[in-house]
DNA sequence: TCTTCGTTTCGCTGTATGGCGAAATGAAGA
DNA sequence: TCTTCATTTCGCCATACAGCGAAACGAAGA
């Protein structure tokens, strides 16, 4: 069971729902996650180890980022009906879909960009 | 977002899954849960306030006992599927089946019994 | 009306957790 | 080897929450 209490703790904080929701629209970078929430990178990192530990996201590091990712198929069962649920449930959510909007626009600026401005602070 | 939280935040604690468990077999009033779990009433009450605040319990009263027990096909999509959800990742955990067996013990003694054993503390 | 008694609410304590900034990490480039 | 820089870890603070016992509640019976 203590897998299982590792999903739900993941899932009982709203900005770790935003942030796998951000995912479904493919993976993202640590500064990225940042720079659409405001907050510190320390804190983003915190709240994606938590997810990680859960088997929520996966990660791959490539140049100097860090990419985040929802799991693929070979996923376990468990962890793959949490984000179908998590999905259904929150799709249609007006912070979500304000979210979605704000990813377009972080994804069209320049990565670098975004980084610096992020880890300046 | 908040009532997804509420469900979240509610099934963030291994007490109230187990809970959730124990209702699959039918209601149970607070007294027997109190005993299935050897905390305080107050504890158990607590807990099933905020399962009952996230839609995942409903309850009724007859005599002196309250009754709680999981929503019918009636309730709320997303709170369906979590219990669907709930119940697969852990019908097969060693301490839900543990839990099983001494509910079992609980609903062969007589109610009154159990109450004041409880209530005593 | 006054008890009784299962349940709930209140007040408290210790622990867990989210947030930040500062320092550490570690890989790539100069 | 020494910088650089995105990310992570650490230390700290404020808040949230699980647990308990005591007191309040409220419905049924005396």
């Amino acid at each position: 069971m203590r897998e299982f209490m590792y999903i739900t703790k993941a899932l009982a904080d709203a900005t770790r729902v935003r942030i796998l929701m951000a995912l479904r629209g493919g993976e993202l970078c640590v500064c990225q996650i940042t720079e659409l929430f405001g907050m510190a990178p320390s804190t983003v990192s915190k709240h994606l180890s938590i997810l990680f530990q859960a088997g929520l996201v996966q990660s791959r590091k490539t140049d100097r980022w860090v990419y985040y990712r929802l799991p693929g198929r070979e996923t376990d069962a468990t962890v793959r009906a949490a984000l179908a649920w998590l999905t259904k449930a929150n799709e249609n959510e007006p912070q979500i879909s304000a979210d979605n909007k704000q990813i377009k626009q972080i994804l069209k600026t320049d990565l670098a960009e975004i980084c610096k401005r992020q880890c300046k602070k």
